[in-house]
DNA sequence: AGCAAAAGTTTCCAAAAGGAAACATTATTT
DNA sequence: AAATAATGTTTCCTTTTGGAAACTTTTGCT
């Protein structure tokens, strides 16, 4: 079934070879580092020292004489104290049948009344590796701060609407916007609060 | 010499500075690099193909056998479709009781030309259960994802914006909206297309 | 200016990376 | 189950990186 109805089904789609060809963009590296090196009022042997690179080595990224590897990026990365974003702004198969739940928007009503609103996505399968919810947190309820949450497992967080507070036990507590997201061990004390006007949405996906 | 020296090349090191001396985690390239081909669906060879480096090479790179240099990420990154940032991100925690990691929207620019843009959250942490990503798939742009994907384990996805068409291999396809869902065993070909005028934003977390 | 010290570059060589092909392993087909 | 195909790993070899030291240039001082 699956290769001939393949065929029909996207008669259009080509395997576009040229994407492979495609420049890339040059990062000038060089330039780059000898920028921050100079801001931070370093000398190539003091830089030498914080990052365990030769003067020569420094030397000659600096030129763009070589590529740097990997491990040499990490150490100019961490002895100079540079996040890399400011450095670039700029298994196998087992053939049994497929499984596949959707979920429409809202297609599970919540319940109305508690201050968090759990809604459990893709309930028609069971044994599942993971568990998604989407869950709406009522705006300024502070009933939440009773306890910590702890389960077993991870869990991953990212927030649709509104703006959180994530608690978390060995941490201190981090504002949460949309787009914002948090991956975290849920033995280790978790929760969740409101801090807006508005109520917030959040999806999130646990996994033991 | 081989066994060796595939402990030794990304070594837990010690460097001294002025203020203090600082611990670097080592990052898991290797790890994090395999697990991002067989989320996109590819074998070595097409890697191969798409960033311009020897099968050998990457399997090499996969195995923590060697340290590529900034040329080869170069080539990795943008015939990937990652972000630099993403992939550099050094963990901060190795092996403790509570973790927790967060990643601010739009933390990393994405490259600005491709048809996909695949951007790896929770990069801070090692050994998770599920891995992350938010990717952007371009308007009507039937090129890249031409045959299906198929990898281990399981899959959530989540449309932040935008409509999808989702064709699977033992289904009808199936047309996503913002706020649909779908949970699925990625061994069944999977495969995603945006149908509407503009590009289409989803969440994504697999699972093996 | 002339000298000395510091900063940066280049050379040379050992060590490591990258590629082609042989080899091994895992999937798929007959 | 054997044969075939595919995917992934290892070996061997060439090219490139990284470090020590020599060399050159710049800076600071008298």
């Amino acid at each position: 079934m699956s290769d001939q109805q393949q065929q029909d089904i996207y008669p259009s789609m080509t395997i576009s070879t040229d994407q492979s060809e495609q420049k890339i963009a040059p990062i000038k590296l060089g330039e780059r580092l000898k920028e921050i090196r100079t801001s931070l009022g370093l000398t190539l042997e003091e830089a030498s020292q914080k990052t365990g690179l030769a003067r020569s080595t420094l030397s000659k990224i600096e030129n763009e004489q070589i590529s740097p590897t990997f491990q040499a990026m990490q150490k100019l990365t961490s002895g100079l104290q540079i996040n890399i974003p400011q450095l670039f702004a700029a298994p196998k198969k087992v053939n049994t049948t497929g499984r596949r739940d959707i979920t429409r928007k809202d297609l599970g009503k919540p319940h109305p009344t508690s201050t968090y609103e759990h809604e459990l996505l893709a309930t028609q399968l069971t044994n599942k590796k993971m568990m998604p919810f989407k869950s709406l947190i009522r705006a300024r309820d502070f009933d939440a701060y009773a306890d910590w949450i702890r389960h077993d497992g991870e869990e991953f967080l990212l927030v649709l609407s509104g703006e959180l507070t994530f608690y978390s036990e060995y941490y201190e507590p981090v504002n949460l916007s949309e787009g914002d997201s948090v991956y975290y061990d849920a033995n280790m004390g978790h929760m969740l609060v409101s801090v807006s006007e508005e109520d917030a949405s959040i999806l999130w996906v646990t996994a033991s």
